[in-house]
RNA sequence: GCCGAUGUAGCUCAGUGGUAGAGCAGCUGUUUCGUAAACAGCAGGUCACCGGUUCGAAUCCGGUCAUCGGCUCCA
């Protein structure tokens, strides 16, 4: 059964009206708007009289609980027709408080198609002092029978959230809540929710000293510590060579750009409000920071004449690009305003783009599986029928939908159709990963564009000894460095897979003589390819395992008399004391973990 | 950018009007140790920043900045 034909799902609604009714009570003068459940608990957004503090959640919970313990029954009523509707809306949601105060609920009714009936939602009870509690609300439903059934539930946070998700509209506060079956399930979430941010990539990328960021160098820009650029070496590695065996060629381009490059590429147009302020030298020419690297790619293709037996041509960069973000948009790592984009162009024949566009995917797959993420989304933008915004002929637009399609069915990876997630200027394909915290981020993205090539009146030659406009393909299988690896951390906890892991090797010296013997066994390790580490500091043994423990060290080996002596190692692997081992053992063991 | 919250030592946090505190980390000394924290001592702060109220401000008020949770937007 789906979430939202659960009874779970109607008891956050209806714990949502619930909240509503306290808000009702407790402000006179509230607009209410709308209130729906979401994935964890449920929301509902409401214009309040005077802005209301975090602390204020403590005294609608309370109520909360009064009128859940009223035991109100929760009555389904159809209005007849429209005038009945506003009827109710007007005069019995309200409090007697007047159309000023049901704007948004008239708004939402006038939204409602013709045809379909229109519901209200009553609750009402009589409390021991006499007085009468009512609360009814515009609402499809379904919900419980009675409030009584509705006793586990937390108002979690405040936040501003824009009148029907449009900036232009006034911006409404929107309190969250969650509500469980039983006291436990609520307990667990809870639970889980502070262990969450134990795997938070923020305070992981601290610990375990990956990255950081510095008031004096800006917000949203990432300072990588050794462990963390080390991993992102490893990781650029990996993709290079990937790459490599595709046929793709790398292309290395400058961080900023003449204005009158983006001019031509049409971003001054659509993205100067993402750009960083522009910067004017003594002769008067504007350079921008870079928001993209395609223009600078489409120089290169541009810079001499091009066979059709050339294409399809594959530029790749790990390219670095400035954003300016709005500020409370930044994010650790997953939202910065400096990051690296594992970006590729392709130029490629029409006739070419099925193969290619499917090259794509399953470089895409290959990634994913190599990063062993399992947990993702793929969402497939196309056209918005209705619109009209769309630059390219229908039948490019149709070749390449399909195109996209196509790829993704031969290799069997699932995705959902998302129309009106097109970019303008062609179909693209997303993949969406969780964080720690459940929010969901676009990663890797492909996306087909006909209008560079336009703009920049790209060109190859055909068989027939004519010009020809080829397609573009952008695409970037991690999205970023900075996203990638901030999410591969909430992943996994911070405890990399080994070939991933910036160190993964601490020998440990149990006495100051056996330093000699730890650095002769480093340089060894060190000899087969992997990253090792000595800790030879004048600690304990039992103070060092547990802080390489803690530093989620896939394998430390201990070495004391016994070992040099026998030529062994004590190896310890992330959770439990493996015993001593020869060090060639120890070696084809790990040679073998790395192959597998 | 907008709504709400937070900002005290490198980290985690205590301190609500009377001159700043703990644990861990750091440094020094002792200990040379076999699988998750040896012992002792020392040092460390413009209480984010700027302004105001007050005899007196980490504490109250205003502003700025940064961070966190959302909204919008996105890799």
């Amino acid at each position: 059964m789906s979430y939202e034909d659960s009874r779970l799902y109607r008891l956050r609604h209806s714990a949502a009206h619930l909240m509503a009714q306290a808000v009702a009570e407790l402000y006179p003068g509230a607009k209410l708007s709308i209130g729906p459940p979401i994935e964890n608990g449920f929301y509902y957004d409401i214009e309040f009289p005077a802005s209301i503090k975090e602390e204020e959640l403590e005294r609608i919970e309370q109520k909360m609980k009064e009128l859940a313990k009223l035991k109100q029954p929760i009555v389904r009523r159809l209005a007849a027709d429209r005038d009945e509707a506003r009827r109710i809306i007007l005069e019995e949601t309200t409090n007697g408080e007047g159309a000023e105060n049901a704007v948004y609920k008239l708004e939402l009714l006038d939204a409602i198609p013709g045809g379909e009936e229109v519901s209200f939602y009553e609750q009402r009870a009589t409390d021991k002092q006499g007085q009468e509690h009512v609360f009814i609300d515009l609402c499809r439903g379904p919900h419980l029978e009675n409030t009584g059934e509705i006793q586990h539930f937390k108002l979690m946070n405040i936040a501003g959230a824009y009148w029907r998700g449009d900036v232009r509209n006034k911006m409404l506060t929107r309190l969250y809540g969650t509500a469980f079956e039983t006291k436990e399930e609520l307990e667990t979430y809870l639970h889980n929710l502070e262990e969450a941010k134990k795997r938070d990539h923020r305070v992981l990328g601290r610990e375990l000293g990956l990255f950081m960021f510095s008031p004096r160098v800006g917000p949203g820009l990432a300072l990588w510590l050794p462990k963390g650029a080390t991993l992102r070496n490893v990781l650029c590695d990996f993709l290079q060579a990937e790459q490599l065996k595709r046929g793709y060629q790398p292309v290395v381009t400058p961080n900023i750009a003449s204005i009158r490059l983006y001019e031509k590429s049409g971003h001054i147009l659509t993205y100067r409000d993402k750009m960083f302020p522009f910067m004017e030298d003594e002769e008067k020419e504007t350079f921008v920071l870079k928001p993209m690297n395609c223009p600078f790619h489409i120089e290169i293709y541009a810079s001499s004449l091009r066979s059709y037996r050339e294409l399809p041509v594959r530029y790749a960069e790990f390219g670095t690009v400035y954003r300016y973000e709005q500020s409370g948009e930044l994010a650790g790592m997953l939202r910065v305003r400096g990051f690296t984009q594992d970006d590729a162009h392709l130029f490629v024949r029409p006739d070419q783009l099925l193969d290619e566009f499917k090259g794509v995917v399953d470089l895409m797959l290959t990634v994913l599986k190599k990063l062993g993420l399992s947990e993702y989304r793929v969402r497939v933008g196309t056209r918005d029928p209705g619109e009209t915004k769309y630059v390219g002929h229908d039948e490019n637009w149709e070749l390449s939908e399909s195109a996209i399609k196509q790829a993704c069915e031969q290799l069997g990876l699932e995705y959902e159709l998302s129309p009106g997630d097109a970019a303008f200027y062609g179909p693209k394909l997303d993949l969406i990963i969780k964080d720690a915290l459940g929010r969901e981020w676009q990663m890797g993205t492909v996306q087909v564009d006909y209008n560079l090539p336009e703009r920049f009146e790209l060109e190859y030659i055909g068989e027939d000894s004519k010009p020809h406009r080829p397609i573009m393909i952008h695409r970037a299988p991690f999205g970023s460095l900075e996203r990638m690896i901030g999410l591969l951390t909430e992943q996994y906890a911070g405890a990399f897979p080994l070939w991933m892991a910036p160190v993964q090797v601490a020998v440990l010296p149990i006495a100051d003589r056996h330093n000699d013997a730890a650095e002769a066994l480093a340089a060894r390790l060190r000899g087969q390819g992997l990253r090792v580490e000595v800790d030879d500091r004048r600690e304990t043994l039992g103070k060092k395992i547990r802080e390489n423990q803690r530093q989620k060290l896939p394998y430390m080996l201990v070495l004391g008399d016994r070992d040099i002596e026998a030529g062994t190692v004590g190896v310890r692997s992330r959770t439990e004391d493996l015993g001593a081992m020869a060090v060639d053992e120890f070696v084809v063991k790990v040679t073998a973990e790395l192959a597998g």
